[in-house]
DNA sequence: CAACAAAATGATTGCGCTATCATTTGGCGG
DNA sequence: CCGCCAAATGATAGCGCAATCATTTTGTTG
């Protein structure tokens, strides 16, 4: 009955229970104990129940490390996004791990920042820990980065972005048909002179892109383009919307941010603006505040959590095959432009 | 040169270059690899050259899995939050990543939800995982919870509660005291009969405690209790603000967060009550947007980057010494009644 | 109840890496 | 130029688990 034992086995490093231990406690071989844990349905009621009573006496607890590299599945899914401090990733977030964490896998999240240096770091200390799947905010790499992730042989998923040329699958929507969306529906209401603010991040540069596509060719149109610092805020928003406005020659101001939205719209009533007739603004996220402002602001909608379980459950597909292949897929979800009062 | 060796090695799951391949393209022992990469200052200037050279023409990716197992140090921290889809706590995930992935730490989050049992799970799983470190959101774990967090011997930080019997380090503030001191501070605005519209969370709960404490040796004071669903919402906020308006007796309502109070903000405005003398409210958490508002939302400020930042900082000072043992150190970071124009 | 198949259990080995030795190499004073 | 010490490198042996195959037990059937 005495725990200690003849031979001093100085190695050991951790001092918890392996499953040798529970071993010898259920009086089976370390392997029956492996089975009725990760097999129950491999083992008799009897065997499992005396396991079962073993590892509540050892108080074991399985070494996921050690499992993982017999088995070559680590059972970690990395999600890369951007920050979560923006209420639109958290949302990709909570809807990714919603979906995985009731099917055993455990997620391991990387902030890659909005420049290809700091993702091509967090892609390779990720890939080091050997994930059995990949969800990557944008689709536009370094070298690199796709040479790695090329090897890598992971079921990925980019979302967030459009693509002709996935990595992998792509689920995600069009930025520059979101800025030509914008010109389109601003152009409608009247607008000529526009403002844009927006942060210094690729993919809100082509939605500027695309919104400076869609107001080229009218007549009378201009734009001023101000970029922001991280993080964006509604101090932010006023102080650049304040610089635009002193030109004296703008009626619309587009923000690649709700939060720099509300800060334009704050600026706007100190000057005593009527929002939209003297001055229209656009936001983009659609937040969860973004429809009780007042005025009520005008944004584009991203469906977050759908991105999110989509990506999720397409994973969950790939890893329940055993081969590995490439699905090339493209899934657009697109976006919704919501017309509320400062439009 | 042929990269095709005489004897079959059947069992290579992976695909990719291990230590020993890039070793032997060097002409070095994998010993000396691994050290080349991880001490690099045991290595002469030459041999590290080669064995860089060799991880090119590999494009070995270590195995940090393997590392793990060997060394007993997984290089993950696990993140423990209820949720990222508020953006308290997304806060706080931003601010320990930003701590700890300079370091070369990588995080893994959990969501634990708002009960103990959701906990319970999330808690075993990760620590199959042997995490270096754990960040978890809460102090009020089931005995099951404190048993095995006990015996896993981990660096642990509980985050964003106060109690006088930490299971390791603790950093937060006291719901208990935010709930006296918007009692207190309502009353001396002169309000009487409350209305409190929260979340079903533990926490929120004790700050409600905290608040019917405060209020409830005040002449006349009355206070009605509204439960929302998850997650809180401007329509939540709406709807039990209407309930609560309906009574026709409330002249203050305090909501356990602040997406909640705009939702009685927009109630109240269209019933025409003058905010604050008619009705005052009351938010919790500072969002971005409560000082956007019209009118500005009084709220409670807690500063998560801050308690994110202190818990990592902490918790890689212990990582750096080799010996293991309990911290007991509570650190109370408060918080902050911001008075602003709907109280 | 023998004979056999199927189910249950066990023994062995290796996943890819690093701790811990043992061994070799290089530098330098005598 | 030898001998000595330190620095550099190498060989060995696990870390804790599960894949695989070998063995034992159980159940079935004529």
């Amino acid at each position: 009955m005495s725990d200690d034992n003849d031979k001093p086995r100085a190695k050991r490093s951790s001092g918890s229970a392996r499953l040798t231990d529970v071993a010898r406690v259920a009086g089976v071989a370390p392997m029956t104990v492996s089975r009725a844990l990760n097999r129950p349905e491999l083992v008799t009621d009897s065997t499992r129940r005396k396991v079962q009573q073993a590892v509540l006496e050892t108080g074991y607890v399985p070494n996921r490390v050690a499992g993982a590299l017999a088995t070559s599945r680590s059972g970690l899914v990395a999600l890369l996004v951007p920050t979560v401090a923006h209420a639109l990733f958290a949302e990709v977030v909570q809807a990714v791990m919603g979906e995985l964490a009731p099917r055993g896998y455990q997620v391991m999240l990387g902030l890659v920042g909005y420049t290809p240096a700091q993702e091509e770091v967090v892609i390779e200390t990720v890939l080091s820990r050997r994930p059995d799947a990949i969800v990557l905010t944008g689709c536009r790499h370094s070298p690199l980065t796709r040479e790695r992730l090329q090897r890598a042989q992971v079921p990925l998923v980019e979302i967030w972005d459009m693509s002709d040329d996935p990595l992998d699958m792509l689920i995600g929507f069009s930025h520059h048909a979101v800025g030509l969306a914008v010109a389109a529906h601003l152009l409608e209401r009247g607008c000529r002179r526009f403002g844009i603010i927006t942060a210094d991040d690729a993919r809100a540069a082509r939605r500027v892109e695309g919104f400076l596509e869609g107001i080229d060719k009218v007549a009378g149109s201009a734009c001023l383009v101000r970029e922001v610092g991280t993080p964006s805020s509604m101090p932010w928003g006023r102080e650049k919307g304040a610089e635009l406005l002193d030109t004296g020659s703008i009626d619309a101001i587009v923000c690649s941010s709700d939060i720099l939205a509300l800060g334009v719209i704050a600026e706007a009533q100190s000057r005593g603006l009527a929002i939209p007739d003297e001055l229209a603004i656009m936001g983009f996220g659609d937040s969860s505040y973004a429809g009780a402002s007042h005025p009520a602001l005008s944004t584009v909608r991203i469906d977050g959590a759908s991105i999110g379980r989509a990506a999720a459950t397409h994973l969950l597909r790939r890893l329940d095959q055993s081969v590995f292949s490439r699905s090339g897929e493209v899934l657009d979800v697109g976006f919704t432009l919501i017309d509320r009062d400062t439009t």
